[in-house]
Formats: structure tokens, C-alpha cells, sequence
DNA sequence: GTTGGGAGAATTTTT
DNA sequence: TTCTCCCAAC
């Protein structure tokens, strides 16, 4: 038997131990939310309620994994059948069981972003639209996204800026069409698909969901403030008959609107709920009070809030720092000058973390980092698998493991000289839209097609594939893709990239990955779904991680902490965004992920405003402080200026 | 048909 | 200053 009283605090226990019925957990930043799910869990299963009938929708999987981990820890292995994952996850997980209910083949592919981008850009190119004011392939693959996301139409979900362009909108709407017709015909799914289809197959057909509404008789929602429209039904759905539903969430962290999460699902949940108990975690056990004062100061009076104040477990230490500077050399020096001091006082690298609003903010920090000799690890902005060199390989496995995926054997074959788009289409038309990489005859059909030159290159290629069908390799995926490496790719990818090395240890990182999947097809339909903050964790359970000041943007930091936290180019412009300024509720989702930047500090908070922000081209403009900074009250901060610290 | 060079534009956040 | 696209040479 758990002791809850001795674990969990009042709040926290009746969040734990609630019986059935909607629940709303309104949890502000560090007050044990995830300690509290993880007792929730716990408590569901000395219930005796079966861990396979739990559903657990967190938002990365390695809140997920995390999750597990800790209640695997309290009450054994029967939470390894507990559902959880993201929501793409779960619905990747109900497409690959009834997908061919809705059309798709239960083996369909998943698009990632790149992916997604270059389809659009063919039907752009198919449709003979050549109006130089005609969107790009980047700016439809967003609207299209946003479109999905919010569960609207395309011509709902055009605004002015392409309104201005005078462009066609039924032009518009016939690549929406066509990026349609071609996901289908190539069986992929882009993630948005993911959603919107797993929607509509419970939707559509109501035995399927009858199944998963009577297999789930508890579902729990963990970041709930950021759930978009489909995401909010699909829980609303799979509830609909038990009504066991524990959203947790904090309206203050809402960080996601741009990709159509709605903080109304939270907001209205009550109303949608109306019997649901709700209850405020408040009891801060993570930040010192002088960094709470600071996340209370900057949130507080944004509208259309659930109020919350966080309140200080811990004693008091010192306020946090505001840096001024002259510009984004002199703040790289400073933010170095203190982590060499934080390091002295007996911190570790590890314990120390820089955030910033986007990614380009960390240019010369980067170089300052690299030429102090500080080790840093940056978690950047392209995923680890979405890379052109892993890319590479994973096209390799999808030629060996699926007779029909024309982007793998475009993407595989165009690595031999000499072979581009209009010989892929010859061979491709001539060998009957499909190759079979297991049948010989077809290996050797391919081979006859090829220019002298090339066949020499593939020839490696042609016995892998004989070895992988002959000798199961799929099971061991790990060999598969060192024998490629090895007498392909290796010389494939020296000709073509820079820094081979590097990228050569994200090849290394690719098999230790598939080692841990069932097999070779297993993997990939799951690893798109792969972030590489997932792959940050997985590192550090490995015990890889080495001693190395974390950098990463503010949304990639959510749900997680640091004893140290710098915010760089905290500018009018920079953070907030000028881009998100011109929307609507742009100011307050800034402001909410100022707060969630400030929240993930245990005992020091740096925040650093520069004045002078230098362009590539050699021009200067000057910054104003960022509104968060010059709306705190002086008495929460201590203030230094450039050297002078 | 493919490849590589050169000119031009452009910098938010992610499953 | 880096990525992307277009055009000219192989």
C-alpha cells in the first residue's frame, strides 16, 4: 500500500486519489504535476483498475517515458501496458491497427516536415502555377498545417497577407486538393494526418470507437492547455461513455496557439464538464521565492486567465540577475563570465541551460561557448532523424521493407551518379510502380536499366538487399545499416557533406536506436515521430550525457528544469518575437512563454538584455529592454551593467 | 538529364 | 552569412 499522505500534498493527494468522474488538475509551473500523475497512476492500478485500460496523452514522449519510469518505480512492470505517449503517438498506434478502415493501408508512411514541403512543391509544379506572387511550398505546407490543426478548411484559414498577394485562392485550395490525392496515392500521412485521420476513423466508425470506448476507463491528459481542436474531441470522444477524464494543464503555459492549440479546451472544460472537480496546484517546490516573485510579476494581468499564484516552499537565496549590455558579443562574454563563476561555486555544466526565443539568437554564443572551450550541447531545431544523412539510411530501410514507397527508392537510388528525377520516373514506370527488393528478378531487372556507371555503384546495394531478405536482418536492424554504411554510404556521404565525422555519429546514434524496436518495420513507423529532445533523454538514461551547458529554445524547454537558467536577448523585437506582435493575442502568448522560461529555474535566473542587435550585413539597431523586463518591479531584480558585474 | 556554380534572399516557436 | 533556387556547362 502507498502512503499518499506522506508522499503528496494535500492538493496533490486529492488530485491522486480522486474517484472516478472528469477531473480538471490545474497545475502551475514545478508544483509536482508530474509527481502527481505518476501517484494518479499508481493509485488506478492498486485500484485494480487494468494498467491497459489506462491512457496517458502527454505531449513529448519523453514526458511519457518519464512518466512510466517513475511509476514503474512505485508499483512495478504492469505499467510497461499502460497507453501513453503523445497524441500522434496514440493515433499513429490506432492507424496501424484499422487504417485500412478509412482507405490507407495499415503500413502507410509518415511525412515528416521535408517531406511534407517537397509534395506540395510537385503539386505546385503539377498544377503549371507559375505566378511569381504564388506562395511558396513552405508557406502552404504552414497554412495547410494550420488549416488541419484547428480542424478548419484551407480558404477558412487565409489571411490578409495572402490576401494581399491577390493571388487565386481557389489556387490555393487545388494544391490542398492535389497534396491530398498525392499523400493518398503515395500512402503517407503528414503529422496533421495523424490527427485529423485518427479522428475521423473513430469518428466515422462507430465499433471502433465503441472498442476503445469501453478499453480506456481512465484517460489522462498531461500539458492539456496545449491541445488543439481535434486533439481536445478525440479525448472528448474517447471519453464520451465513462467520462473518466483528468486534464492536467496550466493555462499560464499555453505556448502552442501558432500550431492551433486553443487554451479555450481548458478554459471551457468545466463547461464541457460540468460535473468535473477542479483543483489549483499552487505549492511551488521547484524555483526559489525571488524567481517566483519574478514568474508571478510578468504574468500577472494577462487576461482571460484561471487566477493562480505560485507560492515559495523553498527559502529564500538571492534575486535574480538582469544583465544590461551593449550588444550580443559583450552579452556572450557576460553569460560566460558567469557560468565560469556558477561553475566555481560548485555547479556542474550539466545544471546550467541558456534559452532564448529562437534559434538563430544563439549564434555568437555558440562561437563564445566554443572558443572559451566550455562544452555545450544545443538542442537545435531540426530533429535528429529528420537530417539529409539520416534520411538517407532510413530510405534505405524503407526500399527494404516496402515493395511500394516511391520516396524511399527516389531518395535511395538518386545517391548514384548520374541518376536524377527523370531517370527514377523511367525506371519507376518500367519496372510497374513498385519494386520489390526481396524478389531477385526485379533486383536484376533495376540493374539492366542502369548506365554501366551506375549499375557499378549499386552492386552493393543489390547483394545487401539479397542479405537482408535471406538473412533476416530485419530483426536486427543495427547490422543492416552498418553493412550499408560501410560499403555504400560511407563514400556516398564524404562527396556530398561537410563534416562527415560528425554525421556519421548520428548514423551510430540511427542503429542503437533500431536495436531498441522489434524489428525493422516496426521502427519505422515510429521513429518520425522521434524529436530530438526524446533523443537529448534517451543520452542521458544511457548515462552518455557529458558535462555540458544545455542550449535550446524556451518551447524546447517546457516540463523541464535547471538549477541555472540564463534568458539571452531579452529585447523588444527578440523575445517578445516582432513577428508574433502583429497577432491578435500575440503579446500574451509571448508573455506566457517569458513565464514558462523564468519557471524552469531552481536557484539562479540570468536574464540578459543587450541594446544593440548587429545584422549579417554589418548594420546596427538599437533594442529597447523587452517589455518583461521594464514592467518588473526594480525591487525584484538585481541589475548590473555591461563589464561591471 | 544531371550537376555544380553563382547569384539572390532571408532569418520563430514543433509533433 | 547561410540556405535556396535558377541557369549554364558537362
Amino acid at each position: 500500500m502507498i502512503n499518499y499522505e506522506k508522499i503528496l500534498n494535500p492538493e496533490q493527494r486529492q488530485a491522486a486519489t480522486a474517484g472516478d468522474g472528469p477531473l480538471l488538475v490545474l497545475a502551475a509551473a514545478g508544483t509536482g504535476k508530474t509527481h502527481t500523475l505518476v501517484y494518479r497512476v499508481a493509485h488506478l492500478l492498486e485500484r485494480g483498475v487494468p494498467p491497459e485500460a489506462i491512457l496517458l496523452l502527454t505531449f513529448t514522449n519523453r514526458a511519457a517515458l518519464e512518466m512510466l519510469e517513475r511509476a514503474r518505480a512505485v508499483c512495478g512492470d504492469q505499467v510497461g501496458s499502460v497507453w501513453s505517449g503523445t497524441f500522434h503517438h496514440v493515433c499513429n498506434r490506432f492507424l496501424r491497427r484499422y487504417a485500412d478502415r478509412i482507405g490507407f493501408r495499415n503500413d502507410f508512411i509518415i511525412l515528416d516536415r521535408d517531406d511534407a514541403r517537397s509534395l506540395i512543391d510537385g503539386c505546385i509544379k503539377d498544377l503549371h502555377i507559375q505566378s511569381k506572387d504564388f506562395p511558396k511550398k513552405d508557406v502552404l505546407a504552414s497554412l495547410f498545417s494550420n488549416a488541419a490543426s484547428r480542424g478548419l478548411g484551407i480558404g477558412d484559414v487565409i489571411d490578409e497577407n495572402l490576401e494581399a498577394l491577390r493571388v487565386d485562392v481557389a489556387d490555393i485550395i487545388r494544391v490542398g486538393e492535389a497534396y491530398v490525392a498525392k499523400k493518398a496515392g503515395l500512402q503517407a500521412m503528414d503529422f496533421d494526418d495523424l490527427l485529423t485521420q485518427g479522428l475521423r476513423l473513430i469518428t466515422e466508425h462507430a465499433d471502433i470507437c465503441r472498442s476503445y470506448q469501453e478499453r480506456f476507463e481512465h484517460i489522462l491528459v498531461d500539458e492539456y492547455q496545449d491541445t488543439n481542436g481535434p486533439q481536445a474531441k478525440l479525448v472528448d470522444l474517447l471519453a464520451a461513455q465513462r467520462r473518466n477524464v483528468m486534464a492536467v494543464g496550466d493555462d499560464f503555459q499555453c505556448i502552442y496557439s501558432w500550431r492551433g492549440a486553443d487554451f479555450r479546451n481548458i478554459m471551457e472544460f468545466p463547461k464541457r464538464y460540468p460535473s468535473c472537480v477542479i483543483i489549483k496546484l499552487e505549492r511551488n517546490y521547484r524555483s526559489v521565492p525571488e524567481i517566483l516573485a519574478v514568474a508571478n510579476a510578468c504574468i500577472a494581468g494577462n487576461p482571460d486567465q484561471f487566477q493562480k499564484v505560485l507560492r515559495a516552499t523553498r527559502p529564500e537565496r538571492a534575486k535574480p540577475r538582469v544583465l544590461r549590455l551593449r550588444d550580443g558579443n559583450e552579452q556572450a562574454d557576460a553569460v560566460i563570465r558567469l557560468i565560469r563563476r556558477y561553475r566555481d561555486d560548485g555547479y556542474r555544466f550539466a545544471d546550467m541551460v541558456v534559452l532564448y526565443r529562437a534559434h538563430f539568437h544563439s549564434i555568437e554564443l555558440q562561437v563564445a561557448l566554443g572558443r572559451a572551450g566550455i562544452p555545450c550541447r544545443i538542442t537545435s531545431g531540426v530533429g535528429v532523424f529528420e537530417q539529409a544523412h539520416v534520411k538517407d539510411v532510413l530510405a534505405m530501410l524503407r526500399v527494404c521493407t516496402r515493395p511500394d514507397d516511391r520516396l524511399g527508392f527516389d531518395r535511395l537510388l538518386g545517391m548514384l551518379r548520374g541518376v536524377g528525377i527523370k531517370t527514377l520516373d523511367g525506371w519507376w514506370a518500367k519496372l510497374g510502380e513498385r519494386f520489390d527488393s526481396a524478389d531477385p528478378a526485379q533486383r536484376q531487372a533495376l540493374a539492366a536499366l542502369m548506365r554501366p556507371s551506375a549499375r557499378g555503384e549499386w552492386e552493393p546495394l543489390d547483394k545487401l538487399f539479397g542479405e537482408y531478405h535471406d538473412e533476416g536482418l530485419a530483426a536486427n536492424g543495427g547490422e543492416l545499416i552498418e553493412r550499408f554504411f560501410e560499403r555504400f554510404y560511407k563514400t556516398y556521404m564524404a562527396r556530398t557533406y561537410e563534416f562527415a565525422d560528425r554525421r556519421a555519429e548520428d548514423i551510430r546514434e540511427l542503429e542503437v536506436q533500431i536495436m531498441r524496436a522489434a524489428s525493422v518495420p516496426a521502427f519505422l513507423s515510429e521513429v518520425a515521430l522521434l524529436t530530438n529532445v526524446d533523443h537529448e533523454y534517451n543520452r542521458r538514461n544511457r548515462g552518455e550525457e557529458e558535462d555540458a551547458v544545455q542550449l535550446g529554445t524556451v518551447h524546447q524547454a517546457k516540463g523541464l528544469e535547471w538549477p541555472v537558467v540564463f534568458v539571452i536577448w531579452a529585447a523588444e523585437g527578440m523575445f517578445p518575437s516582432s513577428r508574433t506582435l502583429d497577432e491578435p493575442s500575440g503579446d500574451a502568448e509571448e508573455r506566457r512563454l517569458f513565464y514558462v522560461a523564468v519557471t524552469r529555474a531552481r536557484d539562479e535566473l540570468v536574464l540578459a538584455v543587450p541594446e544593440i542587435r548587429r545584422t549579417r550585413d554589418g548594420g546596427m539597431f538599437f533594442c529597447k529592454p523587452s517589455r518583461f523586463i521594464s514592467e518588473l518591479p526594480r525591487e525584484l531584480v538585481r541589475e548590473s551593467f555591461g563589464n561591471r558585474m
